[in-house]
DNA sequence: ATTTTTTTTGCAACCAATTTCATAAAAGGT
DNA sequence: ACCTTTTATGAAATTGGTTGCAAAAAAAAT
C-alpha cells in the first residue's frame, strides 16, 4: 500500500470500497456508519498515515480548535528580554488550551503599530487572549474594532470602568491593600510606591489605589513625593528609587509594583548603604522566579498565573459558545519573604 | 455597505463589478490586473474590513505560514514551573517566526506519551520545532517516523551520532571546555561535574566530555566518584551536591550541567557551611535570567537564545524550501561572576 | 409475503480561496 | 484597414473535507 503525496480521504475510500462521505463520517465517529465498516476504515486509515487535512475541515466547519495570543511587548522595546512574567503566562495559557483540546498561535506585537489581530477574522483562530501591559489608552479604539467586528477576545489586566471588553485579572486592588496592611502590621508607616500610577498602566493604578486606600484606612497619608514613577523594569525601578533618595525623601517600606521594579529598587538601596529589611521593607508583585532567588529575596504579592491561564481559555471558550460571561478577578496571596521583617 | 457574517472576495467582487477570480489576484498584487481594478478592490475590501480567509487559501496553495513548536516537558512532570531557559527559546523563536512572516503554534509536550506531531501531516504548519531536554533514547523512533513521512523538522539540542535528524545547539563541547579552563587558570584542579553524563541526556554528556577532555589535557583526572547525577532542576543539583559532600568527596571547583542545577548546588554548599567562590569556585550552563540575581551570582556558559531561535527557523524554513542545510553548531561564551575566583 | 421501520450508504452541494485556460479588449505594427 | 501582440478579465476546475438529502439495504412488524 502506498501513496505518492499524502493520503487523503479519497485514498482510504478507495481501499475500503466506501464512498469518501462514509470515511469522513466513520473517522469522525458518526454513529450512522456500521461498525464493521468504521473499523476497516480506521485500520487503512492508520496504515496509510492519514490525517485530517485541518484546513479543508476549519474551511468547511467555519472552525478552527485554535486561539490566538497577542502578546504586547514591553514598553522598553528591549528586543532581548521579555518580561518573565507574561513568559510564564504564555506557558500556563499554552497548558491550559492543551486541556480543552485547542491549539495556541502565538504573536508578540508592538503596541504602536499596527495589531495583526487578523487571526479570527481569517479564521486562524476562534478567539484572541490579549496580554501585555503597556499604555492602555492606545488600546481604546483597537478594543472598539474587535467589538465591533464581533471579535471574541478576553483581556488580561485590570478591568477599567467604561471598557467594553471582558477581562480576567488579578484583585490588583487587593494585591495593593495585602501590601499595604503587611507594612502596617510591622509599623512601617512611611510608605512610599515605585510605578507608574496613572491611568496609563490601570493595573498599577489599582495596585496603587488599594495600597494608599488601605494605609489611608488607619490614618497614614501617602503623600505626591512618595509616589515614583516606573515602567516595569529592574532599570527603570532602580532609576525610580535612586532619585527618590536623591530628593530626600525618606521612607521604612517601599511597596513595588512589580517584582523587576523592586529588584530595581533593592539594588538602589544597598547601593545607598540602606539595607533591606532592616532599613527599609520591600514588597513586589508579581513573584517571579527571580523574587525567590535575590538576596534579601523578595516578599511579594503572587499572582496565580496558573489559575489566570486556565480562567483565561475557559472564558474565552465560554464567549465563543456564546454563553453570557463576566470579569474574573483572581485572589492575590503574599509571599513572605527576607525582604519583608 | 454591509454584510451579513464575514465579507467574502465574491462580496467584493460584487461591489467592484468584476469577477471573484480578478478580486484575488487583485489582493495578491498580481500584476495581471489593471492598476485601477486593484485599487478599487482594495478600496472595497477595506470598506469591508475584508480579510482573506487562511483555510480556503491554505487548502488551495497547500502551505500555512505557519511553523510548530513541540515543546517537551522536564522529566520533572512539575506542573507550575516551566524551565526558563525554554521558555526564553520560545521567545526568541516567536519573534523570529514574526520577522519572517510565520505564525507560530505552540504545543506541549510529554515525552512519555504520543507525541501529537501531526501539523505538518494535517497541514497545520509547514514545518516543526523540537525543544526540549528529557530523555532523548526515547525520542529515537519517532524521529525515524517523522523522517519516514517526509516531515520538515528541526532539533534544539546535541547532534548525535547516527541519528539523522538536523540540529541547531550550543557548541556544548565548547562550553565544556570553556569550564574547565577556568577552573585550570583560577588554580582549581579538585573538580567534579553535577548533571546526568549517559547518553540520556546528550547535551549535558558533551558538555561533561569537553569539560573532561580539556581537564585530562592539563593532566587533571575527573574521578567516577566526581561525577554526581541530575536533571535540570534545583532540587535535583541540590541533592546531587548534597550526596557528594556526604561521600565525603573534596573539591574546589564545580560545573553543572545547568544553571537550575548550579542553583541547587551552591544552595547545599552553603548549607554545608562552604563558602562560593572561596571555598568552591561554580559555573553553570545557560544564562538564565536567574543566574544574575542569586547571591553570588552565578558564573555561567552563555548560550545565545536569541541567535539559536533565529537559526532554528531560518534553517527549517531553508529546509522547508528544499535547500541543503546542515546542523549549526552555536559560539557559547562564558560569562563570569561572583560565583568563580 | 408485504408493509413499515430502522440502519447504512452514496451523491452532490458546500466552504472560500487560487490558478489554468480561453477569450475579450486594447495597443502596436505594417 | 488588417493582423499581431499585449494586457486584462472571467469561467470553471481544484483543494479535501463535511453534511443534507435521497435511496438502498436490512431488520422488524403485520
Amino acid at each position: 500500500m502506498k501513496t505518492k503525496g499524502k493520503a487523503t480521504s479519497f485514498d482510504i475510500a478507495h481501499y475500503a470500497g466506501v464512498s469518501q462521505s462514509t470515511v469522513s463520517r466513520a473517522l469522525r465517529n458518526s454513529p450512522l456508519v456500521n461498525e464493521e465498516t468504521r473499523k476497516k476504515v480506521w485500520e487503512i486509515a492508520k496504515k496509510l498515515n492519514y490525517k485530517v487535512d485541518k484546513n479543508a475541515s476549519n474551511l468547511r466547519t467555519q472552525q478552527s480548535a485554535t486561539l490566538a495570543i497577542l502578546l504586547f511587548e514591553d514598553p522598553t522595546g528591549d528586543e532581548s528580554q521579555i518580561n518573565p512574567f507574561f513568559l510564564n503566562m504564555l506557558g500556563s495559557i499554552t497548558r491550559a488550551c492543551a486541556k480543552e483540546g485547542y491549539d495556541l498561535l502565538v504573536s508578540f506585537q508592538s503596541i504602536s503599530q499596527d495589531w495583526r489581530a487578523e487571526y479570527e477574522d481569517s479564521h486562524r483562530a476562534d478567539g484572541i487572549i490579549l496580554l501585555g501591559y503597556g499604555d492602555y489608552m492606545d488600546y481604546q479604539s483597537r478594543l472598539q474594532n474587535l467589538l465591533a467586528q464581533d471579535t471574541k477576545f478576553v483581556c488580561w489586566g485590570a478591568k477599567v470602568e467604561g471598557r467594553p471588553d471582558l477581562t480576567v485579572s488579578c484583585d490588583n486592588y487587593g494585591g495593593g491593600q495585602l501590601a499595604a496592611q503587611n507594612f502596617i502590621s510591622a509599623n512601617r508607616t512611611n510608605c512610599v510606591f515605585i510605578g507608574d500610577a496613572s491611568e496609563h498602566s490601570p493595573e498599577f493604578l489599582t495596585r496603587f489605589k488599594g495600597f494608599k486606600d488601605k494605609l489611608e484606612q488607619h490614618n497614614i497619608t501617602l503623600g505626591e513625593r512618595c509616589v515614583a514613577n516606573a515602567i516595569s523594569t529592574e532599570e527603570s525601578g532602580y532609576h525610580a528609587t535612586h532619585s527618590l533618595l536623591a530628593n530626600n525623601v525618606s521612607f521604612d517600606a517601599l511597596f513595588a509594583a512589580s517584582d523587576l521594579i523592586a529588584i530595581g529598587a533593592i539594588k538602589a538601596l544597598k547601593e545607598a548603604g540602606l539595607s533591606v529589611p532592616e532599613d527599609v521593607n520591600v514588597i513586589g508583585f508579581d513573584n517571579i522566579a527571580a523574587a525567590n532567588y535575590i538576596t534579601p529575596s523578595l516578599t511579594t504579592v503572587q499572582q496565580n498565573t496558573t489559575l489566570a491561564g486556565q480562567m483565561l481559555v475557559q472564558n474565552l471558550l465560554a464567549l465563543i459558545k456564546g454563553e453570557q460571561i463576566t470579569d474574573t478577578l483572581l485572589p492575590p496571596k503574599l509571599i513572605r519573604r527576607q525582604s519583608t521583617s
